[in-house]
DNA sequence: ATGGATCAAATCCGATCGGATATCTGATTG
DNA sequence: CAATCAGATATCCGATCGGATTTGATCCAT
């Protein structure tokens, strides 16, 4: 209900404070929609509904919805109007792990090599972070497990100094599709030992072994969720 | 210059004929114009001068600007307006190559595997076009070895069965980034020979040949214009 | 008095809005 | 069961609002 204005888009050195962007807001409060599942997967998305919702009007929204379209996390059928972007299945979620394969490793290893300290003190803290989740609700907790997780690893995107891989990952918005599949799991152990890991790794400045280590953990993470998902299909 | 509706991003398995979007119509016109370098890097594109120019009122004109910003053709600065994307700097190129470099050869080596008969004759069609290719006048030579070189890198991507790979690799828009550079330069004969490696591999239905010659092709690629990059600056 | 800097009005342009039009959906009727 | 009608929704438009840029006039320092 309460939509956050930050955005962890930009990098936002902002010398400059510009008049919020009434876009940016609608952006978020949409999103936010989205993660809570209170716009369920495939679900319409009326404008209509929202100018009335949010008390703007369509621009701003249909601005909004634009760049969730861009994202992947909307879809727009011409004539028909927006929805939310569909639950991922099985293809889609090993077509996901094939691309987070190719790529994360690499900047895994990248980051050993041009993370600033700042940045890798920041990845300690997410990571301690998301060994304080204890299930007091299992719902709540995974949300904030899924959500560190996503932190995590887009940091490490963002230190691989290339810019154009930190948007490709941050494109797939992995942790939301995840979420929103398994959002009634509870957060695994498993997933903190394998961070700590990488973390170690790059702490070391060790590219090699930050490599292998993102590589272990996304398959592992891939055969987690392989696993349930067969479980349920039966 | 003429703006064809026909965009090659969505599948369009169109069964069902939907009526023009204008937005559609106006992404093509500036695609165009950027492509034909009408508008240069870093330009500004205001749309009062496309509501005059085009004829169509503002809202169709957001919308496709909306989406060339979110495919980094163009960018948008709060209350200052579009602009063209800049010239891509050698740091730039060094990223896309980069990326380039972890996600095609296996997109290649997965197409040997998967694509279709007839998506391999359309690739073959568009090899030997690139062949034809003489050079009468150098740019419009350029522009067609650069049209037809982003064909057959999307084909290869699409024939990787994997959607997302295809996306990724679509949204670097490298043919426009490259022509935008080096639109004076003339089409070289070596990218024929690599690409016809490539093309016998996925044809032979050898993967490992293929990733091994998209590897290779993408290095000599990036060789190719770093050579040229560095003869300018120094 | 001249050169440079500062401030303010005027103009330009994007952001936002509300409304008009065309299309789709599904419900009703012959 | 087909055709039609009504409700809903997206597309597109023209206009207004507000921030940004430019111009030029004034003021200070040299």
């Amino acid at each position: 209900m309460t939509n956050r204005t930050g955005e962890l888009k930009h990098s936002d050195t902002g010398l400059l404070r510009r008049p919020t962007r009434l876009g940016d807001e609608v952006y978020g409060a949409i999103y936010s929609q989205l993660m809570s599942l209170k716009i369920p997967p495939g679900g319409r998305i009326a404008v209509d509904n929202l100018v009335r919702e949010l008390g703007v009007s369509q621009t701003p929204i249909r601005e909004a919805l634009s760049r969730l379209e861009a994202q992947g996390l909307v879809v727009k059928t011409h004539l028909i109007g927006y929805s939310a972007a569909p639950q991922m299945d099985l293809s889609g979620l090993e077509q996901l792990y094939d691309l987070r394969m190719l790529v994360e490793p690499f900047a895994a290893a990248q980051a050993a090599k041009l993370m600033p300290e700042e940045a890798i003190a920041s990845l300690e803290t997410i990571d301690s972070d998301m060994r304080q989740v204890r299930d007091e609700d299992a719902r709540s907790a995974y949300s904030r497990f899924a959500q560190s997780d996503g932190a995590f690893h887009d940091l490490i995107a963002l230190g691989s100094g290339n810019g154009l891989i930190h948007d490709t990952l941050a494109r797939l918005h992995t942790h939301v599709h995840l979420f929103r599949l398994y959002f009634h799991t509870r957060a695994t152990s498993d997933a903190n030992r394998e961070h700590a890991r990488i973390l170690v790794a790059i702490k070391n400045r060790n590219p090699k072994a930050a490599e292998t280590a993102m590589r272990d953990h996304i398959e592992r993470s891939r055969k987690r969720f392989m696993r349930f998902f067969t479980d349920i299909q039966g």
